[in-house]
DNA sequence: CATGAATGAGCGTTCATTCAT
DNA sequence: TATGAATGAACGCTCATTCAT
């Protein structure tokens, strides 16, 4: 129904020169800092470029568009994020459960960080979020949660993990962004953290017991 | 850090005719097909008008900005909804678990009706949501289960009382929309439900279990 | 060069009934209380009307456009002055000087009365002085200031005597405009008023000392 | 009481290039015609882009908002203004009084010089006059016309000398401002002209003369 | 490569005036 | 006669993007 334009999204050209990586940095840095101190709706490109000390020319050598800026900020959040969270949940040496409630714990604290930049993003999502990369980078990100749920209850049938895996991850995810929208002491973070993972393991829990499907 | 612009966001004028009831009527109506086939970036006053029939000054008679059509849309459908989860959760012959179900089935289901509208009023919301209407309307809409999970878990103490109906809330919502952010079929909205509603009931029987707190 | 619309802006209809005259008394006092507080750049026909408990039809009825209220006021205003000064200068008991000096007392006070409407009726002159009428109202006021200064210098030429009127009537009227712009102290106003006539009055005795021309 | 806008109201960019230069100057140019040809109420950015082969977007690269616009034009001007009647003032080779009668000659012919665009651009006062930057200005300008008076009249005591210089200068403004809202022959200027002076000197002459204050 | 001036469609909003009721 | 809803042209201003230098 609706018509989206999201153009190509992706990078103009492969940075082979430290400058050039430098300068992106430099972009991608200021586009952060226009995010948090301006928002969403006051972000341009020429904000991003002044900000950078870029021309705005140059800003678009390496950016095909605002939308790509943004859609590569978000990206990389995601990859740092999952690079995180994985880490975590694929921690041998502790039990299941307790990796859980680790990597729980780490994804509030971390929405919590940063949360204006955080909402700045989300309020600018409609600008990349239906480019195909997009959905390619949701995906990756995803299934670093999914797959650590999925294994978990290995035992359920395979049709019912997938939801499970689904709501789990889009709890967390959606729940966290939630959450992190009012400023938040570290004492309220942990306790909803704590509440979360709660809910996550008593959920685990039932379905463990449920033996018939 | 972050300006925000948000002015008023109330009625411009008190409706006294039908006439007038029919216009914002219509307006409201347009505004909401606009939001469906156009997107929430293409939401614009000019257009809205022109969907519903209507010169631009006629629009400004009843909505003093572009923030106030999309907060009255947004609001109406949060008094909706709230309404339709109140009749559900304090229907008397019905135990409580059983509620909850059907309060999560019914949300989610309402969610994923009309998805497309949902979307854009939600991209639109940095437009209005600063504005103190919407706090007020905002905490209206939680207030009806926020109390209900807090009535069905009288036995814990009020503090974690109040995170666990915050918990419960922020998943139901958030984690509806986010569900509904692509195409469901309505046994995926069943099934995506009745997992939502089994952690709800896992994790509040493994509060009741837990006697000391 | 300049193409300015300035259309009719006499009275629509002659009021013969009480109920219209109360009717415009409300309307320019309404008028009067917008300029003061709203200033002349929000001086507008809905707002005029509400203040004046009427709808902009009734205004309608009785000023053909937003410049007639304005002139109006205007007019009156001029009208109420120049009786005022006429009285002062017709006053036969008092020698010319004396008058003069009572004059611009009176007119210096009179426009720090007030000023903040003045200045706002000032600003928006663009919208009627160039109809006709506004012409003629003009020429009114300051013939009463003009031919009392052309009566005491009545031994001068009458191509310089014209220019000597002008001149007096155009400082007078100008000054004490310029002088009001900012609020000033009753002291302020009489150390100002009373420069003004001594400096008319240095000049009138040059003159009159001037026997040849 | 009265809300004033009047945002910032200064430059937007320094113009490093000449090309920039070439451009403001076209703007300004362009803005003065549109000021002489469609008065002040015509007066938009729009036109003045237009009139100036520019597009908008460029005109408002160099001056922040459509008051600047004017402002820059009126505080040209007043500079101008000031720095021909200070090289008359200050010309020691002649009398004070020659000086004065001079700076009144040029003073009045130079209003009565372009007094089409000089009347749009007091129209359209409102709009910026009641920025900081204009109050600064406008004190330059007035300086160095009261500067001159107080000079020649230095026997009188301060309080004095202060309000006659601002009448001088005041009656000279305002009054040469009025003299040329209609259209003036050459020989009407040098008149009116002559017969200010006459005062301006018949005045400071009584004063001379007036050895007790 | 880098620059930043230039573009111009598009936006949100206002307001004098009309006219059906 | 009174009303006030309806009109829609016009305004000031923004910003993603391009391209001549």
């Amino acid at each position: 129904m609706v018509k989206r334009s999201t153009p190509c999204i992706s990078k103009r050209k492969d940075p082979k020169q430290a400058r050039a990586n430098a300068l992106i940095a430099a972009i991608l840095e200021a586009a952060v800092q226009v995010l948090r101190t301006e928002g969403a709706m006051r972000f341009t490109t020429a904000r991003v470029a002044e900000r950078a000390g870029v021309s705005v020319g140059s800003l678009y050598q390496y950016f095909p568009n605002k939308a790509a800026i943004l859609f590569r900020l978000q990206s990389d959040e995601w990859r740092e994020t999952s690079e995180r969270l994985r880490a975590i949940l694929e921690d041998g040496a502790t039990p299941p459960k307790e990796r859980l409630r680790r990597m729980v714990h780490a994804f509030v604290r971390s929405e919590c960080d940063e949360a204006q930049v955080r909402i700045a993003l989300h309020d600018a999502a409609p600008l990349f979020r239906d480019a195909p990369e997009a959905e390619a980078a949701r995906e990756d990100g995803s299934d670093v949660i999914q797959n650590f749920i999925e294994m978990t209850i290995s035992h359920v049938v395979a049709a019912r993990r997938a939801i499970v895996a689904d709501l789990i991850e889009t709890t967390l995810c959606r729940g966290a962004s939630g959450f992190s929208e009012v400023e938040r002491s570290d004492a309220e973070i942990e306790a909803y953290a704590s509440a979360m993972s709660d809910m996550f393991c008593a959920y685990l829990d039932s379905l463990a017991n449920d033996t018939k499907i």
